[in-house]
DNA sequence: TTGATGTTGACGTTCAATGTCAATTCATAA
DNA sequence: TTATGAATTGACATTGAACGTCAACATCAA
């Protein structure tokens, strides 16, 4: 896949074309067409994506797969990033918990949520 | 802080001039003395940054404080912020885990440690 | 009082990202 | 077969973040 073709197939998923997606983000279809085509040398910012995320109310998995495909981050998962920056301990963490399979990291998240219960009393 | 001030702590740290600093990065002395004094409307960038951890030689925690007041990410970080956009129960994971105190953080670390280590097997 | 260091005004440049317009082509339904 | 809506493409232009320069001036310690 590709940010174009990702793009291009969301879209049409909601029946909509060039020119009506480009009139919601207030440009010239031209340009998206480039973009799907993947004709556009850089692929777009974060920002430029959550427009069309918006206009096209996409779901959480759209979004993700859209931010992948221009190799983005969500705000949130930036954030969370830049935390770990300024904690040593974090940061060694994310890295060994990037290694595990789906399975692990359901585990040990609701591990976590009932550390986190706990703490609440 | 900001990053004009962790910057030159750091530079003096290193009894380096702005003059000498700026010879190592191969720029303007003027550039390094705006962005001491925070007159630089944004902040570098990590690459910016890198450049200058590696000419003055600078440790983790250093290279921690310059990427944290750019508001920067490291790479490493960035990669793992990247699959988390990819992988739904990652994202949710890690914002959990952000939430909890250093001393929880490093006990999961150590368990995560082990869970690799036994399917190493 | 000179030499090293730092500050500042006033610019200039680069590059990723965003965008435009008009000419053309493509698809298809009337 | 042709009109119409949709998409593609060449050939630009624009914006904004980041990076950078030069020279004049200021500060200060030896």
């Amino acid at each position: 896949m590709s940010f174009g073709k990702t793009l291009r197939e969301i879209r049409r998923s909601k029946d909509k074309s060039q020119r009506e997606l480009a009139d919601l983000l207030g440009l010239d279809y031209g340009y998206l067409s480039r973009l799907e085509n993947d004709k556009v040398q850089f692929n777009p910012s974060r920002d430029f994506i959550m427009k069309i995320v918006v206009e096209l109310s996409c779901d959480d998995d759209e979004k993700a797969k859209l931010l992948m495909e221009a190799g983005r981050i969500d705000v949130d998962l930036e954030k969370v990033a830049q935390e770990a920056n300024t904690r040593p301990e974090l940061n060694v963490f994310f890295k060994s918990a990037v290694k595990l399979p789906v399975e692990d990291i359901i585990e040990l998240t609701e591990q976590i949520q009932q550390m986190i219960k706990a703490k609440e009393k």
